[in-house]
DNA sequence: AACATCACCAACCGCTGCGTC
DNA sequence: AGACGCAGCGGTTGGTGATGT
């Protein structure tokens, strides 16, 4: 309540300027159900592109910056809310410890999840977490709040010491993998390797139903005690399905093994860098009808909606139905935009091979023990 | 019941990098 | 080359509800 207040910001971000009249009154502090629907609804209508252009032209007055974070944080449809599941925190865990507070890398293999919140869970939760570990006689709980990695070792699945090993990972269960073998494929040749196994992953934000969270938008502030639904596409996991697939349709892995999902910078089309690879399409439309099957409680809450259609209500067990209908959106270039599947939709994944290259250490991660997800 | 403290998390702030002019 | 606009990132703040005293 006090959050939600006026101010003056005459100049701002440096951007804004060219409308007097929004840029002298520039809201900030928590969002209203009123603003969240005009940006969700410029959003559909229009898509991505300028933010302060969204924040004028959708009628808030708020900076672009805020309508961003916003979006980003909240009011995008791919985003799995509710409580972190022991798999993603030892994922985080573990990708803590390789990559650091590097967030957004992190958030980008941990699909429906944003940086913020990665960032917030860590603070709060697994920072408390590893600080009250005893066991930890090595290292200083203070370590991890360095933005240096950790490394980490894991003597069970609920049991995560950071140790004073800058640039090792300790070997897990499996006493033959270490950050030591897994550096060694930290090459280019084993990146491009590495592209023939990731382009086959999708991303999961194609499964979601982002229309029926538009019906769900109040599972913010005004109504977080409901929480979310777990995103139970996979077997006994909860990382929207996308490991699902992974295990369905093997794609070159073991059962049982997990592949991370690509960077999401990786998804982003780049006409120098990307590398376009058509998928296998069987394969992805089966592993989208086990989505429909699973995933059938992400957004389905249709309570208070600023979207309260009742068509889009029905359609909960649709999950293609962002694919067919266009009631929301001009066009089918605006929905691949402002979702970020359309590569997906196309059955298509790009990879970009760039500042990182994770891959071939990420798929190193299938030996992380805890990440076993037969059922 | 009232107050204090804690924990969570949405949002802000400052900075950086990139693209364009 | 430098200025500018913008997107994105990570650190930090502060409001709110839960819990403890």
């Amino acid at each position: 309540m006090v959050k939600d207040r006026i101010i003056n910001n005459g100049s701002g971000n440096g951007t804004n300027n060219n409308n007097n009249n929004n840029k002298s009154k520039l809201r900030k502090g928590l969002w209203s159900p009123e603003e969240d629907e005009k940006l969700i609804r410029y959003m559909i209508t229009k898509g991505q592109g300028c933010w302060s252009d969204i924040a004028r032209n959708a009628g808030l007055q708020r900076c672009g910056k805020s309508c961003r974070l916003r979006w980003i944080n909240y009011l995008r449809p791919d985003l799995k809310r509710g409580a972190f599941s022991l798999q993603e925190e030892e994922l985080i865990i573990h990708l803590h410890s390789i990559l650091g507070n590097r967030w957004s890398q992190i958030a980008a293999r941990l699909p429906g999840r944003t940086d913020n919140e990665i960032k917030n869970f860590w603070n709060s939760t697994v920072k408390k977490r590893l600080k009250l570990n005893p066991n930890n006689s090595t290292s200083s709980p203070n370590n991890s709040d360095s933005s240096e990695p950790l490394s980490i070792t894991m003597e069970d699945n609920n049991l995560l010491m950071p140790t004073t090993n800058s640039n090792a990972i300790m070997p897990f269960n499996d006493p033959h993998h270490d950050l030591m073998s897994i550096s060694m494929c930290m090459d280019n040749s084993s990146s491009s390797t590495s592209s023939s196994t990731m382009h086959t992953h999708h991303h999961p934000m194609v499964f979601g139903d982002p229309f029926s969270m538009l019906n769900n938008n109040n599972n913010n502030q005004y109504e977080t005690a409901t929480g979310v639904a777990g995103f139970h596409g996979f077997h006994g996991g909860d990382y929207g399905g996308m490991l699902e697939e992974e295990t369905t349709n093997k794609m070159g892995l073991l059962e049982g093994e997990l592949s991370l999902p690509p960077l999401e910078s990786s998804i982003r089309r780049s006409n120098e860098e990307e590398e376009i690879i058509i998928i296998n399409n069987e394969n992805a439309s089966s592993s989208i009808d086990d989505m429909k099957s699973h995933n059938n409680n992400h957004f389905n809450n249709n309570n208070n909606s600023c979207f309260n259609n009742t068509t889009e209500n029905n359609n909960n067990n649709n999950n293609n139905q962002v694919l067919n209908n266009n009631n929301y959106s001009s066009s089918n270039v605006v929905e691949e935009d402002l979702f970020g599947f359309g590569n997906h939709d196309h059955q298509v994944e790009n990879l970009r091979m760039g500042e990182w290259d994770f891959e071939g250490l990420m798929q190193d991660i299938s030996y992380f023990p805890s990440l076993d997800f037969q059922v």
